[in-house]
Order: structure tokens, then sequence, then C-alpha cells
DNA sequence: TTTTATT
């Protein structure tokens, strides 16, 4: 069993700042941390448990050997993650770092797979899987780099362990509580691996933990017995235990979050289509309805849609988004523009394009259908869902809004130059029937474009066209949307009929077929 | 009351 002592530490290397103080647990064993300080390395006092690596489950697993070395590793050998590692070094700056404690077979600095931007992490495999132990050992939370604020992680990646959920989320903890008193609360149920106390930059408990377990079962009897069993005393409802969203959980929180700020932080955003926030709203509850009904129900009941709603939100797959072969732009150099047709795909869209005046491609096609063929991880064995789309999606909106600060944005009504003639030229086509649309009570200012971006997310948009007074060349606030299929069709009726956008709400129906509207 | 990232 592991020992631990409590530890208080004050970081060094910001004297300027306020100095959080830190509380973490200390862990020693056999596998005690060798006291190497490279050169590079910021020394940091900060100990944490010690992990137990997984062994493989059979010795089945392919040899591989590195093109540039040409060495082989073991069959056990430990793929580790490495995290907190500033953005300017690569592979070759990391090298002699990791290089002391054995030999590299790969080393992989993470980037964005559209912007090359450097995530900050890595993947590194030893030849030995002793050495991944040892490096481990001697760096996992000891050092920190230069630049990073928090010490570097050095552990197994996720693909190692079997995926099985074993990290808990502990809340309505009190705020004195540390790693300690929270470790011995779970430790009668299994093996912990893990445990972390949430806290701001102040160092003050957000009164919420991790917890991982070795097992599944080891969580889920820990689940059992401590969810709901106490309240902590000054927590405002009992102990909260449950197994810590997924990433797709958290990505969707995440942007359900900043959604809610939009409208404060984003003058261009704010009016007057401060309804466009809700109208990503109501795409992300769809999307975290999907979720709801794929996992088993998750989330919580408030953004859960009847089945039959569900069933119809289907059409939200990327797979229903036309192909458009277009050649991927690559690099920032026109930030706006690239980012738009490289990393936002369409789901976003219409918040991005709609109101930030970001120019459409010179060939007169809207910047998003660009996306129809980079939405599409490359490495993905499967059927993308929205909810990956989505997860691109948010990564640009960061993006963008991390370089363009809201108050740089084009405003509403100002417009960028755009070839809009060529826009306008877009032709009218029908769908089959079942598949055409009529919307009315759009809002003014929305053309066109406007209108096919609100519906990219149903389907394949094969025409849309709102209405103009030809006295005033003012929208008439109704228009058509062409679908290539009926389910498109039916998902956009479901979803955006009585959509509230300003005073009005969408009126969102079938269009009546020509024959029946003008019967001789 | 859900972290700092996981090809």
């Amino acid at each position: 069993m592991a020992r631990f002592t409590q530890t208080e530490t004050r970081r060094q290397h910001h004297p300027q700042q306020p100095q959080p103080s830190h509380s973490s647990l200390v862990f020693t064993g056999p596998g005690a941390p060798p006291t190497q300080q490279p050169l590079l390395l910021i020394p940091h006092q900060h100990q944490y448990p010690q992990i137990t690596f997984p062994k493989p489950m059979n010795g089945s697993e392919p040899i591989s050997i590195h093109p540039e070395s040409g060495n082989m590793k073991d069959q056990d050998a430990i793929k580790l993650f490495i995290g907190q590692i500033p953005r300017n070094l690569e592979e070759k700056d990391l090298k002699p770092l990791f290089e002391q404690f054995g030999k590299i077979h790969e080393l992989t600095v993470l980037k964005d797979r559209y912007t090359g931007m450097h995530k900050g992490c890595a993947f590194l495999t030893y030849c030995a899987r002793e050495s991944a132990i040892k490096a481990q050992n001697a760096l996992h939370e000891q050092k920190t780099l230069p630049g990073m604020t928090r010490p570097i992680q050095v552990k197994p990646a996720d693909s190692e362990s079997r995926g099985e959920d074993r990290k808990l989320f502990v809340g309505m903890l009190n705020k004195q509580q540390t790693e300690e008193d929270v470790y011995r609360l779970f430790e009668p149920y299994g093996v912990i691996e893990e445990c972390t106390v949430l806290r701001g930059p102040d160092g003050n408990s957000k009164g919420c933990a991790f917890v991982k377990f070795s097992t599944h079962t080891e969580a889920q009897s820990a689940i059992s017995a401590l969810h709901g069993s106490q309240t902590m005393p000054g927590a405002s409802s009992s102990l909260v235990v449950k197994f810590a969203d997924t990433d797709k959980e958290r990505t969707i929180r995440r942007m359900q979050q900043m959604v809610g700020q939009f409208g404060i932080f984003n003058p261009a955003i704010a009016l007057p289509f401060s309804t466009y926030s809700s109208y990503a709203h109501a795409l992300m509850q769809q999307q975290a309805a999907i979720m709801a009904a794929s996992h088993g129900g998750y989330l919580t009941p408030s953004v859960a849609f009847p089945a039959t709603q569900i069933h119809q939100m289907g059409a939200l797959n990327i797979n229903s988004l036309p192909p458009t072969p277009m050649t991927p732009v690559s690099g920032l150099s026109s930030p706006p523009a690239n980012i738009t047709t490289s990393a936002v795909p369409s789901i976003v869209t219409p918040i991005v394009n709609g109101f930030t005046g970001i120019p459409h491609q010179p060939n007169g096609h809207p910047a998003v259908e660009t996306v129809y063929t980079n939405g599409l991880p490359p490495y993905s064995t499967q059927s993308p869902t929205a909810a990956d789309t989505l997860q691109q999606a948010f990564t640009g909106v960061q993006q963008y809004t991390a370089i363009y600060p809201a108050t740089t944005l084009t405003p509403i009504g100002q417009t960028l130059p755009q070839p809009a003639q060529v826009i306008q030229q877009q032709q009218q086509r029908e769908g089959p029937e079942g598949c055409n649309l009529f919307i009315y009570h759009l809002p003014q200012e929305f053309g066109d474009n406007e209108l096919m971006q609100m519906f990219l997310p149903f389907g394949t948009v094969i025409s849309s066209k709102v209405f103009m007074d030809r006295a005033t060349n003012q929208s008439k606030c109704f228009g058509f949307v062409s679908f290539d299929n009926p389910a498109s069709a039916q998902a956009a009726i479901q979803a955006m009929n009585g959509f509230q956008i300003g005073m009005k709400r969408l009126k969102v129906q079938l269009k009546r077929p020509k024959d029946a509207s003008r019967p001789y």
C-alpha cells in the first residue's frame, strides 16, 4: 500500500505573481524517483503518486521498427503521454531530455491537424519498457519546463490502458478537504492511481476532485458506496460520486458555457442577433441529446429530447453533408479566411460567418463548403458524428476568438467586400417531394447565404432562396430551402420550426407542391 | 461541482 505525507510548497518561478500554495500527496515506495535534474528543467517540489503501469494483456503486440533508428522496441513497451510542453519545443529539443532514460523508439509532438499548431503535448515510446518507467518516475509532476506554470506530465498514454471508465468525478466536497482526505475516503474501494483536488489559480479548492481507480469495478463500487452517502460540512448538498466526463461531454459543456458568454463578450454577436447564440445552443442540445441516447442517458434530463426527435436528429451526422472537393488551405497567413475554411466546420459557421463578416471564398462559394472535405478526421475509423464536428468547430472558434478579439470583429451591418453578385446567382433548384421547406419570419438581414448556413447542419442544402422586394431590394422575410432528402427536411423542421429569433419565431414547414397550390 | 493537452 502506498504511503504518503502532506506537503505545502510554494511556486518559485513567478516572484511577481500571487504565490499559490499547493498541497499534494507524496508517495514513497520501492520505485523512488532518481534525483537527476537536467539543465532544461526547473526543479519542482511536487511529488505525486507513482502510477502502476498496466502489463499488456498478451504478447501479441506487433513489433515495430522505427525508420530512423532501426531499433526495436520491447513487446511490452509503454507509450507515454508527455504534457505541459512549451509550444516552442519540437522533437529535437525534447529528445535530449528524454534520452537520458534510455533509447527512444519514437517521439511525436502533437500538432493540430488543420493549423499545425503545437498542442503542448507529445507521445513518447522508448525501446525498453523500463526506460518509460524510469522517465515517469523521474519527471512526472517533478519538474516544470521553462515558461510553463504547471509541472511536466509523463504517464502512460490513454491508448495504453483498456479504455475502461475508471476515473471518478467527486463533487460537493468541502473546500478544506485535501488530496489526502479524498484518498482516505476512497481507499477502501480499490487501488487509487490518481487523486487530484481541483483548484483555482489561487490554489483554493473548487470543492471537487478526480479519483482514478485501477479498475472499472473498483470505481463502480466507490460510486455505490459513496454517492449521496454523506454531506460534507459546508457543502450545499450530499457528496457526488460519478464517472468523470468524457472528452466529448467536456467539449459540449464548454461550448455551452461559451455560448452563454457570447452575447456578453462579443459585441458583434450580442446585437441584434443575440439569438444566434441560442441557435448554437439549440444545436448543442441536439448533440447532447444524441449523446445521451448513445451513451445510455448520461446527461441531465433537461437536455434530453423525445425519442422520436432524437431519431430525426440523426440527420445531423456529417455524412449527410455534400461532398465538395476543394483544396484545403493551410497556414495562418490570412487567419480569418483560413480558419473559417480549414478549422470551422459548418455547424458553428452560422455564428462565425453570419456575424463577423468573414469573407467568402473568391470563387463565390461560401467558405463553409471546404469543411465538407476537411471535417473528416483522417485517422477516424468510424463514421464521425456531428459531435466530432462540433468538437472541431469549437476548437476553431476558440482559435478564432483567441486571435481576433471581439472588439476587432466586424459588426453586423458593416460588410466586408465580397462578391455578392456571384453569391446571389445561385440557381434555385427544387429538391424531390418532401425535401423543400418554406421558411417565414426570417430576420430582415438574412440573405440566401445566411439561410443556407442556418439549415446546413441538417443535411445537404441544394438551394436556398430569400425572397426580395423588387422595389426596395429588401428581404420579404421568407424563403425556401431545399434538401436532397426528406429526412433532412424533417430534421430541420423539428429543430427550427418555432425557433425564436429576436421577437419573431421561425415558421418552418414543407413547401406546398406546385400542383397543390395551383389547382385547376 | 469536470482539469492541461491523448495521434
